[in-house]
RNA sequence: UGGGGUAUCGCCAAGUGGUAAGGCAGCGGAUUCUGAUUCCGCCAUCCCAAGGUUCGAAUCCUUGUACCCCAGCCA
């Protein structure tokens, strides 16, 4: 993975092709335009890798945007998660970041300019009349009653609203277009309102706020945007995006381009609704691993390798689509297998005695860090008597397909030696609670003649190792398509989050750093959790299980 | 019921009139001191349906069907 596709293709790219062949622009001007009222999730993920993806692979420009026109809704806290994200990410915007508020005076006065026009006017109606009035899907709309006011009376109640003059919701500017269009957002749309909110830009500056659709289209003319992309839901809105342009005196005119936002099995990526698990504490905040923000997925341990090359691989079109977790998961288990260390935990522990080992003999045993890999070297595992293996790696009675421990059979230590099951204790209720063995000393690092382990199994020393706090994480949600669900909170998976307290991990773990992965052999991939881990306590997420064969179930 | 969109393998997705790429998942088998990795093989006579045009159609035409989006002073 550490080669990325320079140039993936996809229907917007073509259009680019053909625009630069036709000599419609120079350079390819991008941009990324989140409204700061959330932090980024996984289909943002899709939007930056296809704005910033363009820019770079054409040597073009993309610009970061905070579209805030909703002082209501938005918080600095989200632009710093967002600016962080897109940066970890791996992406770098043009210059400063950009906000659509830094355009608030410009927009007011292309306001101004479609009231000369008499393109615009003050509406009085309320909220509710304007619903009325706006008609239905399949009945036209009909003309509000302030649709004829002068100009100068427009300019002068705009005026007003500007300065404060009328309460919330009691009077707006609206776009004269057409309310018997086919198109809702045709029909005389909404473009200020009033808002007595502090806008965490412009502070008190302003009272009235600008609408999406109004701000948009002048802020990507402003900046020089050459391919306005976005999904499809906004269809629908080209028409007014570019009636806007049409209709004020602004040279640029770029155009808008939509796909359609990915959506995955087991996640939700409505910002509404990731926002509810967070306030309602279902999960430990925007960066729980479970959740399939930016910040959970980086809290987990996906790379940012792995998440550029799952966009790359869902790839861009019109179709709506539900992407499989597989696919996520087969993205960060290939960056993972290339790049992540191995070591050694037990999550689960049973204890193994080697009966013929020397009491109190501790050797250090080498273990390569990448099987693969010999250029990382390799770091020593303690080797004692006592060990613990993993519960589910030792059976009374095994079978052909099971490839593990059990009596009177041999099986070898991962990077030590081959051992055979003698005897073991059992507590009241039958569950065995000790494995006694002997080992064939000669048998380290090489095969014996006339011996044949069944498998390889790892283990720790019980004498030498350490414990640690292990996170397992499934699914947060019971079903493939939550989003869909009537109560969404209701397909919460109850089990999502299994903490062992004491799992024991051979000593080198004791230096991981925070968000190093490593592959705990033979479970899966882990990194230590960047909030909870302490120097005193490792807390280690499980960022994906290794892939399991079929026949080990089977067995 | 108006308008805007989309229909190619279980899930993504190439294909742009010349006879169905690739990835994920799955299934066989080989190698392996990780039941991982790697490797090799299999996996759409068919492209929403039905007609039509053509020597030739997933690609063009016709008529249907299914699904998604739009009636916030949200974005």
């Amino acid at each position: 993975m550490t080669e990325e596709a320079i140039h993936t293709s996809n229907f917007i790219t073509q259009i680019i092709d053909e625009d630069l062949a036709a000599k419609k622009c120079d350079t390819v001007v991008t941009r990324f335009p989140p409204e700061p009222n959330g932090y980024l999730h996984i289909g943002h993920a899709k939007s930056i890798c296809l704005n910033f993806g363009i820019a770079r692979d054409y040597n073009g420009l993309c610009n970061l945007r905070f579209d805030d026109t909703n002082p209501a809704k938005e918080e600095v806290e989200y632009v710093e998660s967002i600016e962080n994200d897109v940066k970890w990410l791996g992406f770098s915007w043009n210059g400063e970041p950009r906000y659509s508020s830094n355009y608030f005076d410009q927009l007011y006065g292309y306001a101004l300019e479609l009231i000369r026009k008499g393109l615009a006017y003050v509406d009085e109606l309320s909220p509710d009349q304007i619903r009325e009035y706006r008609g239905t899907l399949t009945a036209p709309g009909k003309n509000s009653p302030y649709r004829d006011r002068t100009v100068e009376e427009n300019l002068a109640l705009f005026e007003k609203m500007k300065n404060g003059e009328f309460e919330e919701g009691k009077a707006c500017l609206r776009a004269k277009i057409d309310m018997a269009s086919s198109f809702i957002c045709m029909r005389d749309p909404v473009i200020y309102r009033i808002k007595f909110a502090t806008h965490h830009q412009t502070g008190d500056k302003w009272c009235i706020y600008p609408m999406y659709d109004f701000t948009h289209c002048i802020s990507d003319a402003i900046e020089g945007i050459t391919h306005s992309i976005c999904t499809l839901e906004f269809q629908d809105n080209r028409r007014l995006y570019d009636w806007v342009l049409d209709h004020i005196s602004i040279e640029h005119h770029p155009h808008q381009y939509e796909f359609s936002r990915l959506n995955l099995e087991y996640a939700i990526t409505s910002k509404r609704k990731l926002n509810l698990l967070v306030k309602e504490k279902i999960v430990d905040g925007w960066d729980d691993p479970r959740m399939t923000t930016i910040s959970g997925l980086r809290r987990r341990g996906y790379t940012p390798a792995s998440i550029r090359e799952f966009c790359r691989r869902i790839g861009v079109t019109k179709q709506d689509n539900t992407v499989e977790f597989s696919a996520l998961e087969s993205c960060i288990r290939e960056d993972l297998n290339e790049h992540a260390q191995r070591r050694m935990a037990v999550l689960n522990p049973l204890r193994l005695v080697i009966d013929n080992y020397p009491e109190g003999q501790v050797e250090q045993l080498d273990a390569q860090n990448h099987p693969l890999k010999p250029e990382l070297g390799s770091r020593k595992v303690p080797f004692t008597r006592e060990l613990y293996i993993e519960a589910d790696d030792f059976r009374k009675e095994g079978n052909k397909k099971f490839k593990r421990l059990s009596l009177e059979k041999e099986v070898r230590l991962r990077y030590g030696y081959i051992i055979k099951a003698e005897s073991c204790e059992e507590d009241e209720n039958g569950n065995v609670t000790c494995v006694h063995c002997t080992y064939i000393p000669e048998s380290l690092g090489q095969d014996v003649e006339g011996h044949k382990p069944k498998g390889v199994i790892h283990w720790v020393s019980a004498t030498e190792g350490k414990t640690a706090e292990i996170r397992l994480y499934e699914r947060l949600f019971k079903i493939p398509n939550p989003g869909a669900a009537d109560d969404f909170l209701s397909t919460i998976n109850e089990n999502s989050l299994r903490i062992i307290e004491n799992a024991w991990i051979e000593p080198a773990l004791q230096d991981a750093a925070v968000s190093e992965a490593f592959q705990f052999e033979r479970t899966g991939y882990f990194c230590a959790d960047s909030k909870y881990t302490t120097s005193e306590k490792k807390v280690f997420n499980l960022t994906v299980a290794l892939k399991e064969d079929s026949q080990k179930a089977a067995a």
